[in-house]
DNA sequence: CTGAAAGCGCTTACAG
DNA sequence: CTGAAAGCGCTTACAG
């Protein structure tokens, strides 16, 4: 069957016997024309079953309808998959009611998703994007600034030239952690963290030494790339050092089920011997063995509140800061009282 | 620093000394330009720094440039991640040589999906879409010809009217994991099985029917909706029952990793008292203890050979059906022989 | 409040 | 092989 020929302003135009200039100011809701006619433009477009072309639009107003997202991720860093699909489906949530698209593309690093940038921008592609794992001096922000293409840094507190952002305070929550531990009488606590570079590492990674030091907790953080191998290879690291932490501090589920994996391997009973508290909970800190003590927050909020600020940013050119709930504490089976 | 004004094939053919339509002609390797003016033409459109735009583009040649992904997936149905994301990069690693962007789109159910498909459609948004979890009878088939939007069904041998599709033999490789298993003197298998109305679930089913009965073995299926938590209970149901089954096989890791922390906490050890196997290996299956036997395959190809297909489909309007290579088995510790 | 017209940046028959 | 022109489906000043 063949795809009926889809009806256009110049037939709603005709229909209703006005001009096709008419029609889009009744269609976009714009004064320029009587309610009268508007509301009997709606019917007739409403009749003919009219929808926007997307791609006339963009050409005749300079504007996309669509926003991007890039995912820079080398093959070997799985296990962020839920963070970014909870946050692209709540971004969709909110793009969805405003007839925006989502462009996403996953690149192996930095110059490629930056190069992604260059094309989307010449093309005109889309008309902003999200900027993830933001670094403490990242050469994104200076490029999107360049090409004058609107973006808001998600998880990004911190400085980014004129950029908005979105976080939340992951050093109130690490305080939360660590004084919880302290409370169940753990006096050395390790961290696996992630990449150093990346902003939200440092917070983290600052407020775990500031905490620690005020409550005279021995402390050590390792840095990782975020993968489940590197996770336990810290692991298998920490838990043979003398004396050996009482207590793991994971930088994301998957390093966290990693690290559990390692402790039972290395004969460390979880939590007798050993608590663990994963960053980002997710069905993976539920469902395994013990389940595990997690920092969750609502990811999928956050994309919703993100793509707010991409929108207002990106139509009226101005958007300011907006700071989402510190992740919750959610304790489980992996944190008991430290070992004598 | 405002964007500078991107130049258009109208100031290359200004430059270059010829009329628009040639411009054209030489960008896009058509004949109807010679050799000479071709390379002159591209040369003055590289010095300008000259990028097509996509959207002119798609109005005037009536193509889109760009693809689409519907992903219907229930909130609670987390654990399908990894696959999809595999399945997106390697689409779009095909997608991008072609300057073919890809639109994602995360919606709660089926009819959902297919009011995208019909809002995509009207807004000349796609040039095409791949179709995933595809059912016995599929409501999306017919409308996509209705609409004659070009698709590939992902993962689907079968017939989808007349959408060509691209599959692995799902029953070979069950095949395959009910001999290993038997080998290791097991008589008594469970599978806890994925959503029974997708077709990938009732070939695996039928497939895992028919090798048990050939073989002597007393097997049983229960289905879930893929989650973990109907994971859990379906394992925790199956390792109720007397006699119990010592081998468990899983639609999916999610499942896999947490029937494994069921086992434990029911206190049976794997592999003594039971085995487990997974459908779709994960770095998941790599790091949990014991580390889980899976059926692997290579995702991300899978979807650069849809993605290929799609392509060829929306362009000629024709493609042939694909076979990928059917899932490996790959043994780890979750697997021993059967307990006696 | 309304209409006629130009223009967004391309592609593509159609003449030469 | 090449050029001039119409057209894709909208938006948006610009006159009335």
């Amino acid at each position: 069957m063949a795809p009926t020929k889809r009806p256009t302003i110049a037939d709603v135009a005709r229909s209703a016997g006005v001009s096709k200039g008419a029609v889009s100011y009744a269609l976009n809701g714009l004064p320029g024309v009587s309610e009268l006619t508007r509301a009997r433009i709606l019917g007739v477009a409403g009749d003919l079953g009219w929808q926007p072309s997307s791609v006339a639009r963009a050409l005749a107003a300079s504007r996309a309808g669509a926003v991007g997202l890039v995912i820079a991720r080398p093959a070997s860093t799985l296990g962020v998959e839920m963070f970014y699909m909870q946050l692209i489906s709540g971004i969709e949530a909110e793009l969805a009611g405003r007839s925006v698209a989502l462009l996403l593309q996953v690149v192996a690093d930095l110059d490629a998703e930056i190069e992604t940038y260059h094309r989307w921008s010449a093309q005109h592609r889309v008309d902003g994007v999200f900027l993830t794992d933001i670094r403490e001096v990242d050469p994104r922000v200076g490029v999107l600034e360049e090409l004058g293409l609107p973006a808001v840094v998600v998880g990004g507190k911190g400085r980014h030239g004129s950029l908005p952002r979105i976080w939340s305070d992951d050093a109130l929550a690490m305080g939360t952690v660590v004084r919880y531990l302290a409370a169940l009488d753990h006096r050395r606590i390790a961290r696996v963290a992630g990449r150093p570079d990346f902003l939200h590492t440092q917070i983290r990674t600052e407020a775990f030494h500031e905490v620690c030091a005020s409550l005279g907790i021995t402390e050590r953080t390792v840095a990782t790339d975020f993968s489940g191998d590197q996770g336990a290879d810290a692991t298998r690291a920490l838990l043979s050092r003398t004396p050996r932490p009482t207590a793991l501090v994971f930088d994301n589920d998957v390093m966290a089920v990693a690290g559990s994996a390692v402790a039972h391997e290395m004969g460390f009973a979880v939590p007798r011997d050993l608590s663990i508290v994963a960053w980002d909970d997710s069905v993976l800190c539920r469902l395994v063995h013990p389940p595990l003590t997690a920092l969750a927050r609502d990811i999928s909020a956050f994309g919703r509140h993100a793509a707010q600020l991409l929108l207002t940013r990106s139509v009226s050119g101005v958007a300011g800061d907006r700071e989402d709930p510190p992740p919750r504490l959610v304790p489980r089976g992996s944190t008991a009282v430290a070992p004598a």
